[in-house]
DNA sequence: GATATATTAGAACAAACGTTCTAAAATGCA
DNA sequence: TGCATTTTAGAACGTTTGTTCTAATATATC
């Protein structure tokens, strides 16, 4: 029977999770990232394959913790308008609480290295569809109810709810101000109210 | 006196644009870029300093072409609504009209260098800041002169405008969908109307 | 306790990176 | 015409890259 492992796997791949996140993918080495995860080349290597497959580990893993807290977000049983209300608070409470301003590990895989990897286009594409649809289902379902404007279609809504969560992430990163992201958020809602 | 360039230096500045936005700064290399402006390694050194420097001046020439577009849709006399709308119909055609889907080369930047690198970050921010400038005196006029709902302040919708602009060059990258994007336009700009 | 098996650490690899050097080429002014 | 100066082309530089190889190490079963 084999050597068993030194290392605890989901603790490694938080180590990693965090290195790619602040640094970007190119700009993270192996050696970088394997330091951080304190372990060998070899190990990681003998571990999780190549960089670009450790890397898919690392976005599949944040991909599904970020829409898992998009369910607990929208599937909590709570009125349409608060769930979303309470959606960005707790969006723009998370990307202010990091001291890093690393923004959002999907926002800045599309713009990094999905536009010249199929594969990993189709990972973030799947992301943003998926919360596009947690959005549309709550709207849908307060248009429903009476509690939210019928004025524009439901998917139109959700396309600009996930547009503002995209500029959100975007904005974090280079203006992580208070204000600022609590700002956009009020006249966002507004768009919900009726006549 | 010395032997003349033999090369354009608008003509080469934007080969060099075409390459670092098609496919970011770390991943192209000098050579790459070099091959793409049909100059010699040297060459390049020799007129713009090293790759870093060339992605300033590149960054800085897309930048202020960005604002002087900024500046033509908001500083053409027109009704501060129409202007508005023109501006995002105009944004989204650019975005669709590109067959390559490199997004905007300033937001690319703000997720992939600025973040390690304060000169960038500054330079991103700048264009970010004016940009909500021009906005939220667009929207100011239209309040004062009735045009614009005052329920909201200038200044948060000028922030919800700021995100959605990103949050659209975000999504052009992954998702350049005519629907998608004109789709998110309509509710916003239901936020400027009277109730 | 010996064997089989997997993990480890670190050296080693070729390729690619950003950058600089060397010489030849080309110009305007003396 | 020749001098001074700059650009050019392409080889060359030392690093760093992603990846693999070589041994040595450590365990579970026999």
């Amino acid at each position: 029977m084999p050597r068993p492992r030194e290392f605890d796997e989901q603790v490694v791949l938080d180590a990693a999770t965090e290195r790619f996140w602040m640094n970007g993918y190119e700009a993270t080495s192996v050696r970088d990232v394997a330091d951080q995860m304190g372990l060998t080349g070899a190990s990681l290597y003998n571990a999780f394959g190549d960089k670009r497959t450790l890397y898919r580990v690392v976005l599949d893993r944040y991909a599904k913790a970020a829409l898992q807290s998009c369910a607990d977000a929208f599937e909590g049983g709570k009125p349409p308008k608060v769930a979303i209300k309470a959606f960005f608070d707790a969006t723009v409470a998370e990307l202010l609480n990091d001291p890093q301003h690393k923004g959002c590990l999907v926002v800045n895989t599309s713009l990094e290295v999905a536009p010249h990897d199929d594969e990993f286009r189709e990972v973030v594409k799947g992301v943003f569809v998926r919360i596009e649809k947690y959005v549309r289902d709550c709207i849908k379902a307060g248009q429903a109810d009476g509690s939210i404007s019928t004025k524009q279609s439901a998917a139109d809504l959700a396309r600009l709810f996930l547009a503002a969560i995209l500029g959100l992430r975007v904005l974090a990163r280079t203006r992580p101000e208070r204000e600022l992201l609590t700002g956009l958020v009020r006249p966002l809602l507004l768009v919900l109210e009726k006549p």
